[in-house]
DNA sequence: GATTTTATGTCAGCCTTGTTGACTTTCCAA
DNA sequence: TTGGAAAGTCAACAAGGCTGACATAAAATC
């Protein structure tokens, strides 16, 4: 693997990063992220759902019991587009919406036995290649895939993951 | 980091992989796309343009003169969709489309200097946070994390992406 | 030379999923 | 008691996917 120089550059950097190396960079990320949804989207339609459907599923899973608003700051989007898509998941019974005990205002999010079936489905194929990428690669290019990854978020949703990684399901 | 144990687990796998480990890889990559995008789609915004251009300018920068069929497979997409994004592109100016010379049936795809700014101007902003995370993370945390974005490919987009690679510009 | 296949472009219409803006209801907290 | 936060809803719109149908030019094949 030439993938990258270990010559130091300047005093500025350890690493020699070439505009090339950083653009194999970006297509990876872009070839691999459509491997990544490829096979959850293959579950979905025959479903009816799409990946917003995927996205809050999965994480109402991995917190049981999440605001509406947490979902968002989350998810990223407005809370009408999520809205739609949860609301449909209420309707079909995956979801369950149980109004807050101490703040009546909120809304926590629960999967149903069905909406968990679901999640279980579509995460397994969706480990399923994530395990066998790991095993190709091995555990050190894992824990360097998890390193860059992270480094990679936007500070708010670091913090998040980081959250999810220490307190998790 | 303790993402991955190396404990030997049967005869079977080399890596420990617990569920949870790889639901964390999963929201890695969930949470690190959304920063790997967010600084075009920024830039995008001002100029009117979408993700999808952007992958279209991407391409056409690292294989000058490659076929609307080939940026096809590439991009995954129908040419009705495509096509919607590249009529933009000619038209503003920004890519040049040549009739083939050998087969004329063939369209090759350049970007002009309009088109090849709006590029710089793109991937600067891309490549500068792909700089940060590498430095962050280190040199074999990069090689690892090409290692594991490569494993998670379809493998018809792998060989492109190999390609590219090998024979890139 | 006639026919078929390939590469491309285009029109129309549909779906999902994102957006903004406006408005209501509920209800906690100062 | 009232201001504001949390949540939900309606309407309208845009980007960017999709399918299907059809047109044209040129290459390839019979």
């Amino acid at each position: 693997m030439s993938a990258v120089g270990g010559a130091a550059q300047g005093g500025e950097s350890l690493l020699f990063l070439t505009d090339e190396q950083l653009r194999k960079g970006i297509e990876a990320m872009f070839f691999a992220y459509r491997g990544f949804t490829a096979d959850p989207d293959r579950i979905l339609e025959n479903h009816a759902y799409g990946r917003a459907h995927h996205r809050a599923i999965h994480f109402i899973n991995r917190q049981p019991g999440l605001t509406v608003n947490t979902l968002l700051s989350v998810l990223g989007v407005t809370k009408q587009s999520l809205n739609r898509v949860l609301r449909t998941l209420v309707e079909d019974g995956l979801v369950e919406s149980r109004v807050g005990r101490r703040d009546k205002r909120e809304r926590h999010l629960f999967l149903t036995e069905k909406g968990a079936a679901l999640e279980r489905e579509l995460s397994d194929a969706q480990r399923a290649r994530m395990r066998a990428a790991y095993r190709a690669a091995g555990p050190a290019a894992v824990a360097g895939f998890r390193q860059v990854l992270e480094a990679m978020m936007d500070p708010d949703l670091r913090r998040f993951y980081q959250m999810m990684r220490d307190g998790g399901a």
